[in-house]
DNA sequence: CTTTTTATCTGACTAATGTCAGATAATGGA
DNA sequence: TCCATTATCTGACATTAGTCAGATAAAAAG
């Protein structure tokens, strides 16, 4: 690791955290306490569950008790049990908290503002792309993949996006509910397994194994995020699905492309697959690759 | 102003926010409480003046004072009375201070390794030089002039890089010490004024005007640290002293330049200064530049 | 040699932040 | 129906963070 670099990084680290500490404790803490205001701010126009906000702030759930208490009796959030389960509260803004949550976001605004005016319009323009670079690269690493069940809500959006992303590509409709719902069980061990790969909780990424006759392996469903790809999550899902292979002793893996997804198959044959016979003709895939676990 | 930029910036900020939020709890925060590291952190190995780490952190007297005795206690820190000035506390960490300050700047590096690690070289390369661009044009709205008096240490220092700068670019070498001292008074209201463009208390540019015959200003010692060149501090310099020349009633102002300061020629013009006859004929002095004030 | 300023310390507070162990009620499954 | 689980609430704490008004001593100014 180049240590040069890793002081570079550092150093931009310190002053971020001192900048944005500066934004954080004077813009959003304009008389009331940072907790009370960071709640607010999260639970947003749309409103939210209590139970959401409580693991996206990590916070103890007496702790956000209090705080939701306290701005009720401020009149500025209401709770009402939620219709699908009581026990979650639903929480949503008030007019007044609708007026302070607009107040947060003026506030927040003007900091942009004052750090863009500061600049030319082209160094504008060039501070904005910079920051989306450094965001994206920055996400690779909070990246987490885990083996999940393959039948929750977010496994069943990735599968969306997934046939959305190939219904896109060939302008033809797949039919999602009946493949999506057939396959459940065959992504659980032991006949198989579901990766999913998320960032700040959110899904980003997927790929499934599924395991065929005796000792050998088909990867299917391998599908990421447009705004994360090219950050090597898809290699890193298709190692932790080869990992899960040798754990079960498979001897091969195999795996389908199609035409059009030149990333996919390069990802494929820089992992070490090869080219073979169709092992499983089927319209829409034009290549098969393997490869032999060792 | 760009929604759309504002937007981006924001999120920026959010996403830092959160990154970095999760960086100071989960890694600079072990078993000690926050403020306490921060300040080990900011002693660090050459040691530091207690003064001074209160107006770098910003923090209260009292509190600092029983963050030291606490670190104290903890036999991580050592408090003397200091060599010039016995008021100012002088602090140094111990043997087992270093080694807590190690253990902090190895969870910090180990954090940044943790953010190259997940990407290429070339992305590497590209992350960190967009943190370096994003750190450098963020820094242009943290900049702050003020008028100050032109005897401390931070203007002499910056006198010092003025003329090491013109003697690097000439080959000369200029006898600042007597230049510098003799100037006190002349850049001092009613006799002129001096700028000082100050980086999170980090002095990165000045500027002078002292005031000639009746109505006339001569603008003087305009220099800009490196680092925060092209981002328009010079600019805002000019426009400060500008304004001061204005409410004392002067009609005219006046620069020299050299050849060699193309930057600054090009700053003149596009100020709204002109080129005329040579008004006070100097060695290294090639251009004369004035502008009316109205 | 006074007087003022500066740097720090101390005591007395307050508010914010957080933790933990039950209590309570809705839900889901056996 | 009964039991375990889940989501939240409540009370009782503890710690952290921060403020403010003097007190004290060294240094600088007059």
């Amino acid at each position: 690791m180049d240590a040069e670099q890793v002081r570079l990084v550092r150093k931009f680290n310190r002053t971020m955290t001192h900048r944005l500490g500066a934004l954080n404790d004077s813009f959003l803490n304009r008389g009331r306490p940072l907790g009370e205001a960071r709640l607010l701010y999260e639970i947003g126009a749309p409103g939210a569950d209590l139970r959401e906000l409580r693991s996206r702030l990590e916070l103890d759930s007496g702790y956000v008790s209090r705080l939701v208490r306290s701005l009720e009796r401020q009149g500025l959030v209401t709770a009402r049990p939620g219709k699908n389960d009581a026990r979650v509260r639903r929480l949503t803004l008030t007019r007044a908290g609708m007026q302070e949550l607009r107040q947060l976001v003026r506030l927040s605004e003007e900091f942009a503002e004052s750090i863009l005016t500061a600049l030319t319009p082209a160094q504008q323009n060039h501070l904005v792309n910079c920051m989306i670079e450094v965001e994206r690269l920055m996400s690779a690493s909070a990246i987490q993949i885990t083996f999940e069940p393959p039948d929750t809500e977010d496994a069943r959006w990735c599968f969306e996006n997934y046939f959305r992303d190939l219904g896109d590509r060939f302008g033809v409709g797949f039919d999602t509910d009946q493949t999506i719902s057939a396959m459940s069980e065959l992504l659980t061990p032991p006949n198989g397994t579901f990766a999913m790969a998320r960032l700040d909780g959110r899904p980003v990424g997927c790929g499934a194994l599924s395991i065929k006759e005796s000792r050998i392996g088909e990867i299917k469903r391998m599908w990421v995020a447009p705004e994360v790809r090219g950050l090597g999550v898809g290699k890193r899902i298709l190692t932790m699905l080869e990992e899960f292979g040798r754990d079960f002793s498979l001897t091969v893996l195999r795996i389908e492309a199609n035409r059009i997804l030149g990333e996919a198959q390069s990802l494929y044959r820089s992992s070490g697959y090869t080219e073979t016979e169709p092992f499983n003709p089927r319209p829409f895939v034009h290549h098969w690759f393997e490869k032999k676990l060792k």
